[in-house]
DNA sequence: CAAAATACTAAACACTTGTTCAATGCAGGG
DNA sequence: CCCTGCATTGAACAAGTGTTTAGTATTTTG
C-alpha cells in the first residue's frame, strides 16, 4: 500500500510531500494551495492530485511522515537504555534538545509540530498522547531512581513538565526575540536550559513564610 | 434577528466582530468565509464589506479587539498596586489564573490568543512583547522583594515563566484530555496550580549529587 | 418635514480554488 | 516490435471566494 518501492529520497511523490510540509509548516494548510505546493515542487498540479487523490490526502500523508519524523525524536528519550542513563545521570529529557540534536537548524519540523498541536487533529493529538505517556514513563523511573521528587500527582506533573517544554517550539519565534537567541540553536539552548534547570532542581519562588532557594 | 444570545444589545458593527472572533478563534482566519461570518452574525455578506472595508480590515479589527480584552487581564498582574500586594503575597501572577477569573467558561479568546501568538502576525508580536516586559518588571520586583530568587539570566527566566504559562493557554484541549481536567477551569486549574507551585517553590529535580526536593 | 447620510440587502462580477480529463511521453515485457 | 501501465502535463470545469454595485430601507439632521 506505501506504494513508493524504494525509500531513497526524491522521487516525485517524496519531492511533493516535502514542499507540502515546508509550506504547511510556514503558512498552515488553508492558506497553501494545490499549485503553490506544485510549483515548489517543480510539477504540474495535476501530479499533485494523481499522487495523493485530494488536498486532503497529501495533507493526511505529510502529517503521518511528519509524525513519524517527529516521533523518532521522542523514541531517543523514552528508549530502553533509559535506566541506565538515569544511573549516571545523562537523561537530560527535554523535547528541545532531542530537537536541536536530531534536526538541521532549517527543518520545518518544528513550525509543523506547531500547526499539528495548534490545530487540533487527530494526528497531533495523538501524536501528544504518545508523547504525554513517555514523559509519565520517564518520571516515574526518575522518581523511583531518587532522581525526581514524587508527587501525588503525577500526571499533572507529567503534563506540566512537557507542555513546558513544547513551548520553547511552540513560541520559539517570541523566545528569540525577547532573549535575542533562538533556542533552537545549540547556543540558544544551553543558555536557556541553563536557568530552567536552575529552576527544576532549586525552584525560583519562595513558599510562603520561607525564603526563595539561593 | 440576532442569532446569538448575548448578554446586551449590541450594534451589528460589533455582532459581526464578536462572530468573526469566534469563528477565526475556532477555525482560523484562512479557514473561515465570509458568508459564514455574515450568516453567524445574522447579517448580509454586503454588510460585513461594508463596516470593515475587506475580510482583512476585519481580521485586523478583531485582532485589535482582542489584544484589547487580553491585555485586561494582563493589566491586572502588573498593577500599580503589585508592590503592595507583593508584600502580602497575594501576587500569584498566573496568566492561566487571570484567565479563569476574568472570562466566561464558553469565552473564544483563549483560542483566539493562541491563533495570535502562533500564526506570527504582528498583533500577536506585540501583546507577547508587552506581557514578557511586564513580567520582567513583575519577576524584578519579586526578586527585590526577596520573593523571588535572583538569577545571572533574568530575561531567560521572565521568558521560561511567561511561556510555561502560555502553555496551559495553548495546549488547553490536550491538558484536558491527559489529565482529565480542563486548566481554564476553577477545578482544574486548581489541580494544575498545585502540582506548578511546588516544582516553582522547591524544584522537581534533584540537583547533580544531591537529593531531590521532599 | 425634507434632505442628506447612513445601514443594509440582493445580485452580480472577477477571480481563485480543488479537481477532472484527455492526451503525451516513457518505461519494461511478451 | 507492439502493448500495457504508469508518470506527467496542460487545459478545462464547477464551485466557492472576496468584493463591487445598484438599489432600498432607516435614521439623522438642518
Amino acid at each position: 500500500m506505501s506504494s513508493v518501492p524504494d525509500e531513497r529520497d526524491l522521487t516525485a511523490r517524496a519531492t511533493i510531500r516535502n514542499a507540502a510540509l515546508r509550506l504547511f509548516a510556514e503558512r498552515g494548510h488553508e492558506a497553501v494551495t494545490v499549485r503553490e505546493i506544485a510549483t515548489a515542487a517543480g510539477v504540474s498540479p495535476g501530479l499533485v492530485l494523481h499522487h495523493f487523490a485530494s488536498k486532503d490526502g497529501l495533507r493526511v500523508a505529510v502529517d503521518a511522515h511528519a509524525a513519524e519524523s517527529l516521533d523518532a525524536i521522542f523514541a531517543e528519550l523514552g528508549g530502553q537504555d533509559l535506566t541506565e542513563m538515569l544511573a549516571r545521570g545523562e537523561a537530560t529529557g527535554s523535547v528541545a534538545e532531542a530537537f536541536v540534536q536530531v534536526f538541521p537548524p532549517g527543518s520545518p519540523l518544528p513550525a509543523y509540530l506547531r500547526r499539528l498541536l495548534l490545530t487540533n487533529d487527530p494526528a497531533g493529538a495523538a501524536l501528544f498522547a504518545r508523547w504525554y505517556a513517555t514523559t509519565r514513563g520517564v518520571l516515574d523511573a526518575m522518581v523511583e531512581s531518587g532522581i525526581a521528587a514524587p508527587t501525588d500527582d503525577p500526571a499533572v506533573r507529567a503534563a506540566f513538565l512537557l507542555v513546558s517544554d513544547l513551548a520553547v517550539i511552540l513560541l520559539r519565534e517570541q523566545i528569540t526575540t525577547a532573549i535575542g537567541n533562538d533556542p533552537l540553536t545549540p547556543t540558544g539552548l544551553a543558555r536557556w536550559t541553563r536557568d530552567v534547570t536552575a529552576v527544576y532542581t532549586g525552584g525560583a519562588f519562595a513558599a510562603p513564610g520561607k525564603e526563595p532557594p539561593s
